[in-house]
DNA sequence: AGTAGATGCAACATCGATGTTGCAAGTAAT
DNA sequence: ATTACTTGCAACATCGATGTTGCATCTACT
């Protein structure tokens, strides 16, 4: 039931430590997971927890504030604002995956009531912004795409991403994740556009792809 | 707690209605919201909610289930199975994310423990598996595309229309949606790929794409 | 070695959510 | 109009999760 009382010793470090560390993967698996369940992930006594982080909202604040940090170096360590936008792309992207697949539930959290996540992920918001833009200008995006739309779909890629790789523990293969994230970003996962498609392949009278309106009848 | 006596008289079952249309929002903005506030958002007394519903996972479930058979409908509206591919892509989508946006939080239960609902699901993704090989076979997708990565980006892409379509009322407004999530889906946000993209603008010395390699160190 | 801090354990207190029951009053159906 | 179903209300029972306390034992730090 203490909040902040002075430095901890050594082993309760440790045990705080491993205390988060359960909690990430219990709660991952399953997010009502209870103190109890948590206690027992990390071996120590409900009552550890309980003096460790005075209530379970204190616990789940402090996961994400601890993954928060984490995102903020990952970010911070791909230079997103300084080396060539495709390089950035690539970086950001592998190194926000390995964290978002160790931590999961923690980035799930959007730190309520923390200024201080709420904040770094504002930050983090402008950075992909301003590397989208130079994106843009670098002719890798078109002037006229909705880069508010380019950002959701770039997390919710990456989202997918960190679910697929949930199994996978072997680390480069994360730059292979990255690297499938960018490429479905940029150019989907259909086939590259012919500037004349003659007579596709041949088969049922299909209407070969309209332009970008609306197909059929409602 | 009766779970099925015999039919319900005219104005329980609006009654039944009422609650899970009110579930429905509650849970959406709250997915731990108790059984009180669902009454209270249904304008019903919590025993009666109890009455039509057992517990509060048999209400959970027959949530995820009557919204599995909207999505199922919505899906078979389609008809994805003979409609040339393009076509059938904009109009699945339009109709799941129709579904989608006035359901999430049912739809965000892939209902365990009810093997209809799983059967359903299983169903679908088979008919996105054969409505993308048709994409390929008429060469919308190259042949190499990995079409489970391809359903999975198709699933997360709608999954962020209808939360951006969360806010909106105005149908119409849905096809474009449908309309963006396609787009996306097949050519991602990226500028159309130039064969030969001759010194782009001018600027920092930036590296300039390399075809698909990972670029950086790391 | 001595001391302050840390942990486990058992026991207790609280609280909110869930689920139940009985009854009076209202409403659909024949 | 009669009957059977439905609802609201109030009260009760249960249960699990959370949070607390005291004490004995153990461990880190000096």
């Amino acid at each position: 039931m203490e909040t902040r009382g002075r430095a901890l010793r050594a082993d309760a470090e440790r045990t705080v430590r491993t205390i988060l560390e359960a909690a990430e993967r219990v709660l991952a698996a399953d997010p009502t997971a209870t103190m109890e369940q948590i206690a027992a992930a990390a071996g120590v006594a409900r009552t550890t927890v309980h003096r460790r982080f005075a209530t379970r909202e204190a616990l789940v604040e402090a996961l994400a504030t601890w993954a928060t940090e984490r995102f903020h170096q990952a970010v911070e360590a791909a230079r997103p604002l300084t080396s060539p936008p495709l390089v950035a792309l690539h970086q950001v992207t592998a190194n926000v995956l390995q964290v978002k697949i160790g931590w999961s539930f923690a980035m799930s959290r959007t730190a309520p009531s923390d200024p201080e996540a709420a904040r770094v992920h504002a930050d983090v918001l402008a950075q992909c912004d301003r590397l989208f833009r130079r994106a843009q200008e670098a002719g890798l995006m078109s002037a006229d795409t909705d880069l508010e739309w380019a950002r959701r779909v770039y997390y919710a890629l990456i989202h997918e991403a960190a679910e697929e790789g949930r199994e996978i523990v072997d680390i480069g293969a994360v730059d292979q994740l990255a690297a499938r994230v960018v490429d479905t970003l940029l150019h989907g996962v259909g086939a590259p556009v012919q500037t004349l498609p003659r007579r596709p392949v041949g088969g049922a009278g299909s209407s070969g792809p309209d332009a970008d309106g609306h197909p059929g009848p409602r």
